[in-house]
This record gives structure tokens, sequence and C-alpha cells, in this order.
DNA sequence: CAGTGGTCTAGACCACGAT
DNA sequence: TCGTGGTCTAGACCACTGG
């Protein structure tokens, strides 16, 4: 068998048998190396197959860690990220990064409010302090007057509702497997490269207005999506 | 900035000028290597980001190709596969790698069926050539009898229907980011440990019977999934 | 059979984290 | 400050592909 293999075996059966705790710190890359006669970069093609896999994840430059369970969502509800969480066992939490304050510059948005000035909200989400995705909201400067003022770290759902009197109706959801972009990467301590889910999400109110459009970039270890159909 | 960055750009920045069109090869990992004065190792790092990206894609000891375009599939609806991929421009086909007949043998499925006898399909699909995933549909023996004696690499939905009378009425899909199983890898000539999108789906006709369970194993950079929720 | 990709060795330097 | 992970060098052998 091949050494990585083992190697992975080894940890996966540490992990398997609970010796290694959800959350729980791996041992330093230097000392499996020692531990299997073997060099880093075969340790860490180990630990690469391990990271696909979902079972091990890494923070940049503290270590790799195993992955805790992961959250199930329903792409095609209004989910509430607080709510599903909490429901799953998790304990939620949000920061707001950044909120642009409304321009005419060029965003990858703008084409979908007709160059009109927009907000773009960025936030990123936690799961028991874990960070799991990062996402842009774009919604219309127009229609969501002072959005500052309003509090944005929970449910955006909701403050469109009470606030403004806007009710999402339906959506479009385009998901697909890439990077996480360099600047998320930042954001959630993971090294640029990470693998994500690329969930671009479009809602619409019930006379086909646009409501918001948003980028969610999920860690890939994090979530399982369920989706009925009919 | 970091070597294998440098590396990274010079072939995107190709693969994106047109100078390197879908489908074809790069050069060789040696000849990289040669070019940027450095290491296979340092080449591989590259070839990998970019791999992740879905910008390249592997082949078995074959080479390095650029990824063509990504089929989009719904998968709340009841897609035929054939039809999908060739309104978007491709050129489909299945193969079929086995059908395993009726047995009580514990499955993965069996217990969704109250271990009665299953059969269980596996088959590889394919666009313009290229195999983009591998599947299994697991069903009951007695609800399918016979089914060896049907035409089985066109739409088992279209099967079910016409000749068993058997029609699907809804379904819950349970999508992850994993890596292809090793017997997939190898039916797909990837290596060992490539990233894909998971989609475990559990059908349905309209007494809530269930009709099939299903595994696919699909390449992450060959699919981008739309769903629509109201 | 030559060249390629898959795996592996045995080191090294640096920036950053924990302490 | 020490150890860690992130990056990189300079080789090697083998199995397999393609000519």
């Amino acid at each position: 068998m091949l050494l990585y293999q083992v190697i992975r075996n080894h940890i996966q059966n540490l992990v398997n048998e609970g010796r290694l705790n959800a959350g729980s710190k791996l041992p330093s890359e230097r000392s499996l190396q020692e531990q299997f006669n073997s060099t880093r970069i075969t340790v860490r093609e180990a630990l690469a197959r391990l990271e696909s896999e979902g079972v091990i994840y890494s923070q940049k430059r503290k270590g790799w860690f195993v992955t805790p369970e992961k959250l199930k969502w329903h792409p095609a509800r209004k989910v509430n990220f607080n709510a599903l969480s909490e429901s799953q066992g998790f304990v939620p939490s949000t920061k707001v990064i950044e909120l642009m304050t409304p321009s005419n510059e060029h965003s990858i948005a703008s084409f979908h409010f007709d160059d009109k000035p927009i907000y773009k909200l960025t936030r990123a989400r936690y799961l028991d302090g874990r960070g799991v995705l990062v996402e842009e909201i774009h919604c219309l400067a127009a229609r969501f007057n002072h959005l500052e003022k309003q509090v944005l770290n929970g449910s955006i759902t909701d403050v469109m509702k009470q606030h403004y009197q806007v009710d999402v109706s339906h959506e479009q959801c385009n998901i697909s497997v890439t990077v996480l972009p360099d600047y998320a990467a930042e954001i959630l301590e993971k090294n640029s490269g990470t693998p994500c889910l690329k969930v671009q999400r479009a809602r619409y109110d019930n006379e086909d207005n646009l409501v918001d459009f948003n980028l969610e970039f999920w860690l890939h270890d994090c979530i399982e999506m369920v989706v009925e159909g009919s």
C-alpha cells in the first residue's frame, strides 16, 4: 500500500475510534513524519486527501483539526441561518465584515440591478466559533434606504420584511464547486486555494422584481445540501 | 509573488487568451518545470490549485487538460440526462458498468427497502466522450422484475414508466462535497482522491413508496446545479 | 522504448503562532 | 524565542501511455 495511504488510514482510524474528537488538533506534520519514517511532502499528501474527503481541515498556520458535523441546509427554502443551526445543535454567530455604501461603481452584481446604486454587505458566519461561510449581499439602495442603520448580523430576510415591507417570494440558486476567493480565505483564516461551495442566489418578490443578489462561499466540508423536488 | 502562483497565473492566462482550448493538453510537468526553473513539486502545486478551481483536470497518467464548460443541472427536476446535455450543446453517452442481480446481501441501500431483494445498477455517463459521473441505482427487484431485459443505457425514469407503470412523483436529494470512491475513480480514469459532488437521491411515487435510491458521483468541475425555491 | 505522471526522499528557509 | 505550517530545491524510482 502507498505510504501516504497508510498515513491517511492511520489518521482516519484515530478519528473513527474516537481517539481524536471533532475539533481536536492533530499531531504536528513533523511528528507524523517521524512516526512513519517519511517526509513532510508525503505527510502533507495524506493530510490533503483527508481534507478533500472532509475528515480534517486546516487553519492557516495553526494546524490540522478534525472536522465537526456538517450543517444540513435547504437552499430552496427561506432559511434562517440561526434557527437552522440551533435546531441541529450548533451555536451560530455572524460577523459583519463591511457594508459598502451605495455607489455606481461597477460591481459583479451591478448589471443585475440595471447599474443603479446598490449596497454590498459582506458577512462571515460561524458555527461553534468555526468560520464556515463568507457571503456578499447586494441590494438596491433606493429600496433599502439607510440600511446601515439596521441590525445587520441577523436575518437579512427579516430586516427586509420588518423594516422595508419587502417579501421574498421565490429565488434561484446556482451552486458550483470552486475555491475560496483570496479575501474570503483571509476572513476564514484558511489557505488560499481552499475548496468551497459557491452559491449564487437571486431572490425575487411576488412581482418578479429582484430583491437581492447574493454570493455565498461555504467551506466544502461544513455543509450538506438537502433539496426536495416534485 | 509565490512561484506556484506565477505558474498558476501563466497557465490561467493561456486558457483565458484562448491559446489553450477546452479539452486541449497542457505542456508536460517537466517542461513547465524547466520553463520556470523550478521543481515538479512546485509545478504540481500550481496544477493542483488550478484543478481545485475547475480550470484544468487530470486523467490518470495521461496528463492535464483544460476543463470544458460545466453542465447546468436541476437536481429538483426529473431530469433526462440526454435531453439536458444536448440542449446545452454536449454529446452525451452512457455506459452500463454492472447490473447486480437481486440479492439479500447487505448493501448500503438495503435498509431503505426493508432488506428486501434489490437490483443495483452501476453506470458511467459521458459528455463529449469525457467521463463526468458514476451512478448507482438501487430499486426493488419485485417491483422491477427482469430489469436486466430492459435497455439500461437511457433514462431509467422512462424505463420505469413505460415498462413498469411506475411514476416518480417527488424526491429528496442530499448533496455534499467529498472525493470519488476508488472504484468510481477507476471507471472515470481519475486519480484516487479526486474531489466530487456526491448526490444521494431518494425518489418516491405518489403513494410515498420509495421507487429508487440513487448515488451519483459527479466530477466537481463538470456540473453547476440550479435550484429554484419558493 | 522514451517520456510521462505518481510517489517518495532529504533536506532548506521563512513568516507566523503560541508562549 | 521556539516550533509550526507554507513554500521550495534537487534529485530518485516505478508503472504506465503512446509511439
